[in-house]
DNA sequence: CCGATGACGCGCC
DNA sequence: GGGCGCGCCATCG
């Protein structure tokens, strides 16, 4: 499985109207390349499947995208998500991915 | 193999 | 609070 794949299947767990943080992606994996994971996302060739464009910066920003980031902005207000001032309030959106492979050791 | 790059994150000024 | 710099990992040249 290659690394991207990895970033896909987490991220294709965000529900609609919700969203996530690229950390989040990379602490869910089991990695600490937040870089690597949006480059990932930026080569997403799985197109609506992995919803790339709910995936958001820490600091609430939107962060980047392949389309340009209004368009990103335009498809997660679409989808239900305030946008204000190129800002979420992930307190409110952020969903928290659960880890692909790792178990919650029962 | 080494160097550079990128849809980031966090610390520091 | 805003801006800047360094560090992180994976991929590409």
């Amino acid at each position: 499985m290659k690394f991207a794949e990895r970033v896909y299947g987490v991220t294709k767990q965000i529900p609609r109207g919700k969203v996530s943080t690229y950390k989040a992606v990379a602490d869910a994996i089991g990695t600490k390349g937040y870089r690597a994971v949006g480059q990932a996302l930026h080569t997403n060739p799985h197109a609506p499947k992995v919803p790339c464009h709910r995936v958001v910066a820490s600091d609430g920003s939107i962060g980047g995208f392949a389309l340009g980031t209004k368009k990103k902005i335009l498809m997660l207000k679409r989808e239900g998500v305030n946008i204000h001032n190129k800002n979420i309030d992930l307190q409110k959106y952020f969903v928290r991915l659960k880890k692909e492979k790792g178990r919650e050791v029962p």
